[in-house]
Parts: structure tokens; sequence; C-alpha cells
DNA sequence: AGTCTCTGTCGAAGCGCTTCGACAACCTAT
DNA sequence: ATAGGTTGTCGAAGCGCTTCGACAGAGACT
């Protein structure tokens, strides 16, 4: 194994010279940092790790917390958590990957070891446990998703409200006038995840303003849990023309069921889905959709957290406005016989 | 910050007597031991992982190289890191997230700078740039998939040569002569990527036993390409009554095509599909599969690379057997008319 | 009583790096 | 020519931990 002292040595300058050529907090002149630089090629020095944490007290890894439950949303973790790991990779900074399954510890246990400079958390529930703790470390982190109290915090989302109100927005404007919301399964609503209850919230509010009949049904994702929760939906308001689907897994029983009972889509029933894009054009009908910019939401919670990181900025809520594509799912309302 | 000293004196004990009774390395009376750990727990003391790996030279991370590709094997690939993490907290290990972006580079970076102490390696391909590199370094590491060749390596993998193998089997056993695979997107087969293409083989050996025509077509996910591919499939042979899908974006596709066309699963038509049982569960069709056992080769690469970490073990390949459960999508083939 | 072996504890030496203050050597402006 | 400022480099002091050798004291044996 090189250390720096092997490099100083064999560029014939002192250890420290060749950190400050690392690290480029001194100037160095042209033809010594050349030669540093060329023994490192020579060499194939590698900084240790350790040392440098240990000497710097930054360890340049970020902690990314991503739930333990793969019953969600699994894409959009998984695009999310590469596209941090790539974007902290630009910022010089590697990626510790932590499962909700030890809860607050392992906040407790990464702030308090150095092991990661700053987090990035993700399934953020309303009153979730571990916002107290990040409250009170002076360690930097950005939440993805929305808890509750945001004060204090910094959090990037996609905004759900507004997500919401688009959805109802787009099948009113086209003469829906009983829409159906097949919601995420009934858990998502009981542990109180941010987003299913602000996507709600948007699009009470806006069917409200519009004069627009909502009907949420929670749903498990699969056929069967679509199958019961369709017939329900459609025995309570057999008028229901527009559907709103924010859970991914019963976007295409949704769609199976819908042409095994002979109703055409977009003719006789409208479907929007709240799903990553790649979901929605792969989907047997391409769906009109609100896109869920995972990548987009990675790279922001990384930039934000780097910016922290170098004391340039402070707490903020960051809500990505969301966008509607019209696909092929959705069309005028059909005309009452 | 809590420092070990500060944590001895507040014991009243030296600093390496703390440290024996947290590593374990020397034998501590009880008495020291209690107060050590009251002391410890009174400050809230947390072992700073930098100086930590610096005396020891061990970080106590696994690295886990992860596809940067998103478009295939999502929830595998996310039920496998997921596994990973937790399996190595529980072995006294976190888990550092690399995307394959940097390559061959990474592994470089990783085993030069003592980031990690041991690597897992997923979606490797037949002739990977990244295998020279693993077999040099004295970090152990671990494979998930397997290269063409493993000397000097430790893979973990299912057993994709005999899973082809019992979903033919399974079809013949059932009466089906012609069988129709719908494999994995072509990129998939271009890498080179190991699964894809032992499956291939075991699905051709058994079939060429077991006097079954096979005819395999690679094939993108979604509901236009499987539309397509159908087509194709059907047009060259008529008189197909089984199907093998790997691909599982194809699989929910295939069936509502299926249906379109008024062929009947299982009565007219069987599939087997090659996917994770939650998947075979949730589609429209309960599906005959046979399971690809996420957790289980998460699991199962941590334990190799702890063993190799603590020199219990050497090179092994270990191929999970395939166990095919069957469901609804399969039933006798229909008899010729 | 003396020797030997354990057992439990301590002190000190690093692990490889960063960073601070010091200081030559040079330049610029008086 | 001199004071003052830059620039480039060095030495040394740690960062917080692990680990090795040393050693006092207790117990077991002659």
């Amino acid at each position: 194994m090189v250390t720096l002292a092997e490099v100083a040595q064999h560029a014939g300058v002192s250890a420290s010279t060749v950190s400050y050529v690392l690290s480029g907090k001194r100037s160095i002149s042209g033809a010594t940092r050349q030669r540093v630089e060329e023994s490192i090629r020579e060499l194939g020095y590698h900084p240790n790790a350790g040392a440098r944490a240990l000497a710097s007290s930054k360890s340049n890894i970020i902690a990314l917390m991503i739930p333990l439950r793969t019953d969600m949303y699994v894409p959009v973790m998984m695009e999310i958590a590469i596209a941090v790991a790539t974007t902290a990779r630009t910022h010089g900074y590697d990626v510790l990957l932590l499962t909700g399954e030890e809860g607050p510890d392992a906040v407790r246990r990464v702030t308090g070891s150095g092991l990661a400079d700053a987090m990035i958390v993700m399934d953020v529930e309303l009153h979730d446990e571990r916002l107290p703790l990040l409250r009170d470390t002076d360690q930097p982190s950005v939440l993805i998703g929305l808890p509750a109290d945001t004060s204090g915090l910094t959090c990037v989302d996609l905004d759900f409200r507004a997500t919401g109100a688009l959805c109802v927005e787009h099948l009113a404007m086209l003469g829906h006038r009983d829409i159906a919301v097949i919601g995420e399964a009934p858990a998502v609503y009981e542990r109180h995840t941010g987003f299913a209850e602000r996507t709600l919230d948007g699009l009470r509010s806006r069917a409200g303003e519009l004069g627009v009949r909502l009907l949420h049904r929670p749903c498990d994702g699969g056929y069967d849990a679509m199958a019961v929760t369709l017939a329900r939906v459609l025995d309570e308001r057999p008028t229901t023309t527009g559907f709103v689907v924010q859970n991914e897994s019963a976007v295409e029983p949704l769609l199976a069921l819908l042409r095994q009972q002979g109703r055409a889509v977009p003719e006789d029933v409208s479907v929007v889905a709240i799903c990553p894009d790649q979901v929605a054009v792969q989907a047997s009908v391409r769906l009109t959709s609100v896109a869920i910019p995972a990548q987009e939401m990675g790279r922001h919670a990384v930039a934000r957290l780097v910016a922290k990181l170098d004391g340039r900025e402070g707490d903020e809520v960051v809500l990505i406005a969301p966008e509607l594509t019209v696909r092929a799912s959705t069309g005028p309302a059909p005309t009452v016989a």
C-alpha cells in the first residue's frame, strides 16, 4: 500500500506539499505539482480514506436511508438511489446505504461515528421519529418527502398537492364529473406517508372548486385487489368515467379489468396515472400521467446537501412542479345517452 | 464529540481498556466492563469510524456495485441491495453503494483507498472488465451472477441453467410440444449477461432431450414490443402452446395480448415465468413460475463475503437450486382437434 | 516459601493524513 | 536600499483509535 510519505519521497518534496497538491488548499508551483502528480500516477497512489477522515473530520460519505419495504414504489426508490449515488460521485462523495430497519438508531450511529458527513432520508412519514434527531444534530440532512412540520429541515419532493389538482383539472376539462381515485395500499395511509395524503388533499380541494365528485379508495397492488376495488367503486358510483391511479402496481390490472368489462379506454373511461414515465409508456394503453421525477429528486437532494455542506445554503423546502403528459388513456367524457 | 479517552477518564480506566471492552479482544473483569459500559451509555459515546479504520485498517464497510441501468430487473436488484444491506448490518458491516458508472475505476478506488473491506458485484457480464482487478486484489469479493471464467472468484447465483431446464420439463410434462421463449431485451444478450445465456442453454438442452421444439425471441419490455414479438412467434409457429417468459416486464403484456386474442390461459396456452414471486402472484393470472430468490442471493453473498473476511473460506461457486411453483397459468396442452 | 502461569490492566507507539505556523525566497513600491 | 507583501515549501503536531509488550497481582503447583 502506497502512502503519502512514499509519494513525497519519490517526488522529492515533503508530505504536506503532496497533501496540498491533492487538496489545492495552498498554491503550489507548476513544476512541483507536475512532479508530484507524476509520482502519484507512477506509484498508483490512493489516499487512505480512514486517515483522511480522521485528520480532516470529513468522510466524504453521504448516508442514504431507504425504506425497508419493497412493497411500493420500488422503481422510484431505485431510480432515486441511483441518481443520488451518481450525483454524489460528481461532487466527490460516496453513498452509504442504510435501510430503515435500524430506525432512528441508524441516525445516531452514523452521525455519532462520523461515518457520514450528511444524510438523505427517503420515505419520510408525517411524524417521523427520525426528525427530532435530524434537527438536533449539526450534520446536514435532506429529506425526500415532506413531513408535517418542515421547520428546521430541508426537503425535496414532488408537489403532490399540485399533482392531485392537475389530475382533477385534466379530467374535469375533458368533461368528467365523477372521478374515482385508486390510491396507495391502505398501509401507506396508515403509516401517514405524506405524499399520499397530500395528493388526496390536492385532488379533493380542486374537485371541490370544479364541482367534480370524487371517490377515493385505497388499493393494494395486484390484479385481485384491484378487481375488488373496482367492483366496489362501480357499484357505488356507476357513473364514474374518470380514474386517477396512484398505485403503480394497480395500473395494469385496472386496464385489464376495464377491457374485460367492455369499457374502452379512453372512449368510455379515462385514466390518469401518477407514476414514472417509463411505466406510463410501457402500459397496455399509453397512459396520460403525471411523472414522478425520481432522478430529478435524487439529483436535487444531493445538490442541496452539498450546498449545505459547503455552508452555501440553509433550510428550504423544494417542491418540484408536476407535469402532466397527455397520452392515449384520457379523452372527452362520453355524453350520457 | 465524545472520545475514547473521555470514556476512559469517566470510568477511571485507561484508553486501551475501553478499547478492549469494545472489541472483546482481551479479557476484562466483569466489574471493569460494567463500569466502562455504563460510562459509554452515559456519555453517549460512538467510536469514530475514521480513527477506527485508520488504526485497524478495517473499515467495516462492504462495497456493493449495482448496475446503472434501470431497464431491467429493477425489483430484483432492489431486493438484493436491501437484503445485502440488512444482512451486512447483522455482521457489523455497512454498505457503500457504487453504481456501475465508474466501471473498473471504482474497484481501484475503493480497494486502493481502503474505503471498503470487501466488495459485492452485481450484474456481472461474461467477460467483465472488473474481473481481473478483483482477482488481483487481496480484498475479498463476491459476484452475484456468473462470468465465463469463475476461477479465483466466489460467485452466488440462481442456477439459471437448471431453471431453464425446469421450465421446459414442466411444460413438456403437461404435453406441450411447441414452446416459445420470450427472453430479455436484445441489449441484455448483446452485453453477454451470463444469466440470460445460461437460461437459454438450459432451456435448449432439456428441450433437445425431451424432443420439444423451442423458439427463442428476445423482447424489450412493454406492451408494444410484446405485441410485435408475439405476432412473429405465432406467425412462425402457430402451434405454440407453451410460453416461458424471462423478461418480467413482458409478462403482463403477454397475458393481456393472449386474452385479447381469445386464447385462454391455461386452457389454450400455458405460461411459465421466471420472476420474483411477488410479480407472479400479482399478475392477472397467478403465474406458474420459477422464483428469483433475490433476498436469498443477497444474504448468501454477504455470508460468503464475511466468511472470506474472517479467513474461514475460499473461493466457491454457489448455485441456488431453482424452485418451480405451479399456479394458475399452466395446464395440460390442448388436444389437437 | 518459591516458581510458574494466568488474568486484567496500562502506557506508548503508531495508523496515514491534514493543517497550522514558520520561514526562506522573491517581488514590488517606496 | 529598505520595508512590506506574496508565494511556495517544510516540519511538527495532532485526529481517535488499536495493539503490542510490559507488568503487577492472584492463584496453583512443587
